[in-house]
DNA sequence: AAAAGTATGTGGTTATAACCACGAAAATGA
DNA sequence: TCATTTTCGTGGTTATAACCACATACTTTT
């Protein structure tokens, strides 16, 4: 195992090599490679560790009742994967993970963390560090749903703008995303999203180039009342 | 503060009176009282306790860059708040929260209780505790944006009930929603979702009484390449 | 049991977003 | 720099969901 590419990582944040050493010796950690294609946890099942991605990816993926299947992340080196259920026992996988390359995984039992101990400080970290990985996980899944609650595009837009907005503290924002990252953010068509840009711009409520925005401050009686 | 009612919490499962009593004085909790209408926690600021309503409820409300207000959540007697916000050092509010009645609210220092400590037991049943309720959200909010991420009304629903029938293990499910909550949970339109539901049935898809579906197994060839 | 209130289904209309196709523009890379 | 690939905007068409209004069924209250 890696030492030194895992204290980089950010559920390592603030460990040393040595302390990963040390805590990996106390909890027993276990790395396993998978080839290409193999599923890693299989939905339905229960799990009590969580993965820690240390070379290749893997794929998070569903499959409903009808068998139709939709992949709804990838995790790259130095990501995890399933800290929601292994921290709640007992809770059933919603999910296949899936190895989208050779890969090698590094395995992490949670109720191990969670017994005190002879490392308290370093386990204490890390359980910090993935208190903060599931509550950045949380505002990020809040925040898609507030700004893919609107029923139009032009409302989504508006939405996601104002986020960025208060993040960047201006009114001329950049997007991280392209339009079709954008469209999959906001639940919408690609084509439909370009073409609301430009209404929108046509109305003199936005200009822009590329992803960079710069939003019209209109007065609030303008918009309020209206649902967008 | 009462001693039973806090014990009796999810927050603080597993702990006895006695344990709240210990812990209590360990991390300094502070009790505050409301009136209906106060803001407790504003947009913009940053915190780092999270708040455990004792008494009355509280709204998590959300304003965007034009002012247009939209209700998240209520909280009532047992439940927390802001704790995604608590456990991130620095992040700022996206929310305010407001008494929705005169209310009583517990605050508990998220940085304490990550210090390793005299009481180290049961501080670290509470941060498990924190760690599951923060888990089941994330997973409350990967299910929803699952279901309303199909553009059709016909395939939120099948998304949705997918998720029933593997809670439920069985084909015959019953819906903890009225059509209302249901189109709400879905971003639908109510009317639309009755309608969507009528020719669900009269396409032989489902057959239903009030919210009790029963979902006709059709072979995976008939859906299968629809994007629904 | 009547009355008031709430939830649900349905018809009709309209706005709107998805979808498809294609050309232009921009980015990539050889 | 030219060729190839990817991204983006736009026109046109169609399916579909929102919206509004109302009647019926079901609940709750007194």
């Amino acid at each position: 195992m890696d030492l030194n590419f895992v204290s980089k990582t950010f559920l390592f944040r603030g460990c040393s090599e040595d302390d990963v050493r040390k805590i990996a010796k106390y909890l027993g950690f276990k790395t396993v490679r998978y080839k290409k294609g193999t599923t890693i946890y299989k939905e339905g099942t229960t799990v009590t560790n969580i993965g820690l991605v240390l070379s290749g990816s893997v794929q998070i993926e569903h499959n409903d009742f009808w068998g139709n299947k939709s992949v709804l992340d990838i995790v790259y080196p130095g990501g995890i994967f399933a800290e929601a259920y292994a921290c709640i026992p007992n809770e059933p996988l919603m999910i296949n993970v899936v190895a989208n390359a050779n890969c090698e995984i590094l395995f992490i039992s949670i109720p191990n963390l969670f017994i005190p101990c002879t490392v308290c400080k370093i386990q204490n970290r890390l359980i910090q560090n993935l208190m903060i990985i599931s509550a950045q996980k949380n505002l990020q899944l809040s925040k898609r749903s507030l700004h893919t609650s609107p029923k139009t595009i032009r409302g989504r837009l508006l939405s996601y703008f104002s986020q960025l907005i208060s993040e960047q503290g201006s009114s001329k924002v950049v997007s991280p995303f392209n339009r079709q990252q954008l469209a999959d953010y906001l639940n919408l068509d690609r084509s439909a999203l370009s073409k609301e840009l430009g209404k929108m711009k046509n109305d003199g409520l936005i200009e822009y180039n590329k992803n960079a925005f710069h939003l019209q401050t209109v007065r609030k009686g303008t918009l309020s009342g209206q649902k967008y």
